[in-house]
DNA sequence: GTCTTGACGTTTA
DNA sequence: CTAAACGCCAAGA
């Protein structure tokens, strides 16, 4: 709950999504309680590559665009990787965005239900 | 303390 | 249908 932790969340989350799955920035955004800090979302990411095990590659915007592939080591590692975890990828767009979608508020909903 | 910048999302023209 | 503008909120200067 702490306001600086913005970040930690984010990166929790990311580190969170299976292979082959992808999510929108406004969902995790959403579960961390920030619907409207989408953009801090993706802030966030710019900064993730000083962290480790962020697999931000699986993170795009609400239409499936690979909008921050330039913010990769190269522009061609986000979607090799996409490609390599079996997400096809059609001019730096996911294709059947809406099937790999993996929605934290949904999927990590069931893992704590699970816990519990 | 203010001002600028964004890997976004939604609303209007 | 596409294009542009607005709103949103946290970090860095």
């Amino acid at each position: 709950m702490d306001k600086g932790h913005f970040f930690d969340w984010v990166f929790q989350v990311v580190r969170q999504i299976p292979p082959g799955r992808v999510t929108s920035y406004g969902a995790i955004a959403k579960y961390i309680g920030s619907p409207r800090s989408s953009r801090m979302v993706g802030y966030a990411m710019n900064a993730s590559h000083l962290e480790k095990d962020i697999p931000a590659h699986r993170v795009v915007n609400r239409k499936g665009v690979l909008t921050g592939k330039l913010n990769f080591e190269t522009p061609e590692t986000m979607e090799r990787r996409l490609k390599e975890e079996g997400v096809l990828v059609e001019k730096d767009q996911i294709v059947d965005f809406q099937k790999h979608f993996w929605d934290p508020s949904l999927e990590l909903e069931e893992q704590l239900d699970d816990v519990l």
